[in-house]
DNA sequence: ACCGAGGTGTGAGCGACGTCACCCGAAGGC
DNA sequence: GCCTTCGGGTGACGTCGCTCACACCTCGGT
């Protein structure tokens, strides 16, 4: 855990075409024609930050909503004594920010770029004129809160209901279940496991051995594989 | 906690004016002028539910919406070994079920009546088809979605970041923080407490007798008053 | 006034996990 | 190539909070 300042680089653009183009590819606006994408495209910003920099800090007050253009980061909340939870981890065409531009409440979390990031912004005004014209936009953004509601509400009961182990293996399934091979392609750090589900980077050390041991999954190169579905899937229900 | 099943039952309405009246003070529907609230209390149902019984179940396909009009009731993830996490105690004037509406995704919790309670009920296509016509009704409901969302992530962070004396003292400012006299004025079971914040009630019968002792609470009759708010906020906040 | 149900108080035991301390191996910069 | 950094593995030990068991208290109902 270094002590990161967001200190933004100009960099060249990511690769895969016009702003416009990927914005097509963004849930949120994936339901507007070419003409709206394109002049959402002209709002935006684009900003780079580096491994490990602060994109926002909780309590600020926050005017802007981010699209990963690429990259990946993290929304964490920080204790004083250091330990933190991520909240969630984002990838490309996930997007973080919208809460501030709804309800005018300063940001709940921090955000960190876990890797070279880049991202579009996308300033308050613009967005609210463009969503209470669009009840497209809006109904999209319903839905993505809605997602992220029931995702919540899972992660409180995960939390209350299930041991460590339990956890992890859930964790497992979300990230790996509906994957290509049941690879999860995004290396996963022990400490990060450790984080999202509120344990030790020890226990989940531990744990990943006897999963491993079980041949529940398949360590190698930092990459997870999903080797027993059936078994995670029964470790992640209530009581053994 | 006994075993309810659904029997809603007809009673007599409850007493505070006309449904589009009682609408009015909902902030969902707050926004609305008079002609339109009446039209959505024409779309209204009333429905009665009997103290325990279920309102909706989890993975019900579900396709209303549901406004308490009176009583109050507690939406709850259930294990199957009997353990359940409270996610939220409704009130009166609160609601549940937009989820379903917007994503069409099956309930996510029980719902269940902690007192008899008396609901209106919305349909989904009568909802949708208001909520589409009318951008006020859209931006309260992102508005309460992301008050939702804020809550919920605090609710992790919590469960990580805090012990269970951590938990309760957040609980407690929560509900009695605003309230006249910092009185929690609905009783609230030691079983509840421990519900809502993943304890055991045998903990938080132990907690609640030592804040007593300290004088950070006074406990009569069922009612908790917080009596020092400052230890109280201290104590939610990491490692005393 | 009685009883029963629902809620609370409290002790004893124990187990899952966190913490601390350390080592090892791999990856990546220079 | 070499050295540093970052991530992982593992033992020892302490402890918070869960479970089990039971007693008491306070209602509301008849």
């Amino acid at each position: 855990m270094t002590e990161p300042t967001a200190r933004p680089l100009r960099n060249t653009p990511p690769p895969g075409g016009t702003t416009a183009d990927f914005l097509a590819t963004v849930p949120l606006f994936s339901g507007l024609e070419r003409g709206e994408l394109v002049r959402f495209a002209e709002l935006t910003r684009e900003k780079s930050y580096p491994k490990g920099s602060v994109i926002v800090f909780e309590d600020d007050p926050g005017d802007s909503l981010f699209v990963v253009r690429d990259g990946r980061v993290k929304v964490v909340l920080v204790a004083e004594d250091g330990r933190e939870v991520i909240l969630g981890v984002l990838g490309i065409a996930e997007h973080f920010g919208e809460l501030a531009l709804i309800d005018d409440q300063p940001r709940s979390a921090h955000v960190i770029a876990m890797e070279d990031a880049t991202l579009l912004v996308l300033r308050r005004e613009d967005f609210r004129r463009r969503v209470e014209g669009s009840s497209s936009v809006a109904w999209a953004l319903l839905t993505e809160l809605s997602r992220r509601l029931r995702a919540a509400d899972g992660k409180i009961g995960g939390l209350v209901l299930l041991d460590v182990p339990g956890r992890i293996a859930r964790l497992l399934l979300d990230f790996g279940e509906h994957a290509a091979g049941h690879l999860i392609d995004k290396p996963l750090t022990h400490q990060t496991i450790a984080n999202m589900i509120g344990a030790s980077r020890e226990t989940v050390s531990r744990t990943m051995r006897e999963f491993q041991d079980m041949g529940w999954v398949k360590v190698e190169r930092r990459r997870i594989a999903l080797a027993d579905l059936e078994a995670l899937r029964k470790r992640s229900q209530v009581r053994v």
